[in-house]
DNA sequence: ACGATCAACTGGTCTGACCAGTCGCCTGGT
DNA sequence: ACCAGGCGACTGGTCAGACCAGTTGATCGT
């Protein structure tokens, strides 16, 4: 037993708790649980007004919270009632999107952080992938190169859907293969936050004439990193990963901004 | 001009957007322009109310998605009205914690991937530091030496708080020098988690007697990374990181997760 | 000059109401 | 027998008005 020197008592100020908020926690703990697994609804506010015995507002904002948290998701005239979503990236995303808005960061880190994650994916899964990944990687990655024949040819408008599930499947794949899903789902997030803060912004000079080239180029680093995978080579698909962010980017980006992505190159 | 295939028309399905939404975005947008700085004041409810031409319940629920993403700050009888806080990495915080807490397959991942965010945080700070820096961190690693020492004498109690507080110091300075806070914050963010999933799950072995013990190793690591990083050597300085991290917790790990562990290591 | 008091706020909560959707059932026509 | 249509009985979204407890600053009495 330790006693607390005098002035040291660890005495925590204690702030009111809101009602709306012992709701939302109640709520987030027995979805985050698995009680309350996605998919499933929870029951009408007016029926968790009578469970929790607190009026409709407090039900309701926090079940705002919960929402704006990407919890659940509600729909007017649902008689099911809110649906659970599990926890998804998406908050994250957003999190990262409006830290990149602000002073605290800016768009150069959110390319520094992907590179970062996205090398290691790439380390991770050249170390520890199964030959079954490799297949699945190989078959994405053809798919992606008939896509880019495809709209090399000029004679169908280029499907950039396809192309772009393609892609999408190729990450999951890789995530998966690297055994570490929280990795995989940052890096998704910041991807999205990517996506929502450097694409709007910049002139995205993206015409219908460059999505075949840029499907090309995409289409040549990902086979690399596949042969990288295969060799399992772990630097040279970290490498790889790290320089196809940093050329896709670095035409944007101011001189200091540039200095610093180069920093984290290899 | 293209024109759309047929099925394929480009229509996006319409959504309808709820008043608190767009109370919400038109505020959040406000502040993250800078109008709205830190420390400023919405105007009281009901003034919202007249502004906005909403009910208060709308201005309300608004103001809680605010707040839950950490825009916003209220507290009852306030005369001046809601605190805008800026832009905080608390909310990016819980959503990464509750990322970890659900879609995890075991603490290795979180362990895993602090790994990475520690060992690229030290390759930046390594190639980035300003001499300034590397005086701050060795005055910081002084500092953790005498608490350790003090400690170790036996007769007084290991003064935890002074230790653990200059290690925090430590890695904000890291943070600052790697140029990227968004790594730092993230790496932060899953130290939290770390020591939310895992301390209070394994049987912490940490007693009165082992509190100077792993004092004097965390210093003796400590005192490596700022020599790796004297000498800009920023392969060593990863390598250190994850070592560390490794280290403290392979003790702890299931024979499977140990491997993958393993293959984090460099 | 100063401390107690009080009135005018604040945000937090509750109640009750209305609206526009959505869905299931039930009925009427074929 | 079947299907279309309509009719309720729900849902969530919004509003209005009220009360409470807490904060604050001016006011008042000493």
């Amino acid at each position: 037993m330790s006693v607390d020197p005098p002035g040291r008592t660890g005495f925590q100020p204690v702030r009111p708790v809101r009602a709306y908020q012992r709701v939302a926690e109640q709520i987030e703990e027995r979805i985050l649980a698995g009680h309350l697994p996605p998919g499933s609804r929870l029951p009408a506010e007016r029926e968790l007004v009578r469970q929790f015995e607190v009026g409709r507002s407090t039900i309701r904002e926090a079940l705002r919270v919960l929402q704006s948290a990407g919890l659940i998701r509600s729909r007017p005239g649902d008689p099911l009632g809110a649906e659970v979503l599990g926890v998804s990236p998406d908050t994250l995303s957003h999190a990262l999107g409006r830290l990149a808005r602000s002073h605290l960061s800016g768009p150069a880190e959110l390319i520094q952080f992907r590179m970062v994650l996205d090398a290691e994916s790439y380390r991770l899964a050249a170390r520890l992938h199964t030959d079954d990944d490799l297949r699945r990687l190989t078959e994405l990655v053809d798919r992606m190169a008939d896509c880019a024949q495809a709209a090399g040819s000029g004679n169908t408008p280029p499907d950039t859907h396809t192309f772009s599930q393609a892609d999408a499947g190729f990450h999951r794949v890789v995530a998966e293969a690297s055994g570490n899903a929280l990795l995989a789902l940052c890096a998704r997030a910041v991807h999205d936050a990517v996506v929502d803060a450097i694409e709007s912004t910049l002139q995205h000079a993206r015409d219908e004439g460059g999505a075949a080239d840029r499907m090309h180029r995409s289409t040549r680093h990902h086979r690399l990193v596949v042969e990288a995978l295969g060799s399992r080579d772990g630097a040279r698909a970290a490498r790889l990963g790290r320089q196809a962010l940093f050329d896709s980017y670095s035409p944007h980006m101011s001189p200091q901004d540039l200095t610093r992505l180069r920093a984290a190159l290899d």
